[in-house]
DNA sequence: ATGCGGTCTGTAGCCACTACAGAAGCAAGA
DNA sequence: TCTTGCTTCTGTAGTGGCTACAGACCGCAT
């Protein structure tokens, strides 16, 4: 718990612990690229530093935001390169929130679809079932081109 | 287009045509057995009949409302067996439904923080940016455990 | 020296499809 | 009958974003 730990850099197990990234999922970052190769230890266990760290705190932020992998990619390749603006990651944030709203607006059909059908059922012990009905429909109006 | 080609069954194009659902999908649902195995013409070319339009139909309904291939498996295995009630169907919706309702929740919340985000942001020529530092912090306030 | 937990590599599995390749079926026209 | 051209066939591999092993090795405390 020494500040020694963090000059010798962080094990895969402390990079886990601090960011909430499974350690499976750690290194599948490294394969796919998106985090470099740490240092090593003499036996070879993996050996991060700070901003590494940062960085694999970046990737957690952004996926919980809904972030594709790609896209995360894009920012980090803006980051590392030092030459983005403002302007385009504006861009790439708006992108992504338009898709979420496009996503949000689906999944509200969607509940109100599951309300309807849900509100015309009886809930008793008869086989014979609404909800059924309308999945069974052949071109339920419900969904055609609303 | 006569009703001959519906009394010799439907080759697996035309069902694709009638229900949307992709050609190589049907195989796959036959595959996972969702979907029986049809009849097969002399050559060996997949004929299905009117039961089984009916059914990749409410495969096909399921899904667009979200129900998962297990969901449905579920929903088929008591529409076959026959012993279903209205009251078990009412309940897998409703346990659906809530599902759905929480992916919408945290898509809002997603939607909210993108939102707060971008607002900060100049859009400008700077390669200094609000978003990136906000995605840099290391326990962003925003996600913590609202 | 020993024990125990952390870490290693490599591979396979998850969901629900989708995308081929290469062969064969099928219906219509010449 | 033959050809043309579309449809369908099987089987396998890839997608995204992880997750779950197995079996071996590392590192630190006692």
């Amino acid at each position: 718990m020494s500040d020694i730990t963090n000059a010798r850099g962080y094990p895969i197990g402390e990079m886990s612990k601090r960011t909430g990234v499974n350690i499976e999922t750690i290194r599948y970052y490294e394969r796919i690229t998106i985090m470099p190769k740490p240092d090593r230890t003499a036996g070879g266990n993996r050996q991060y530093n700070h901003d590494q760290l940062k960085r694999l705190s970046f990737i957690k932020t952004s996926r919980e935001l809904g972030f594709s992998i790609d896209e995360i990619r894009e920012l980090l390749e803006m980051v590392d390169r030092q030459d983005f603006t403002c302007g385009e990651v504006h861009g790439l944030t708006i992108g992504h929130l338009a898709s979420v709203r496009e996503k949000i607006k689906g999944l509200r059909k969607l509940e109100q679809a599951l309300v309807g059908m849900a509100a015309e059922c009886s809930q008793g012990d008869v086989p014979d079932c609404p909800i059924l009905e309308t999945l069974f429909e052949e071109r339920p109006t419900r969904f055609s081109d609303t």
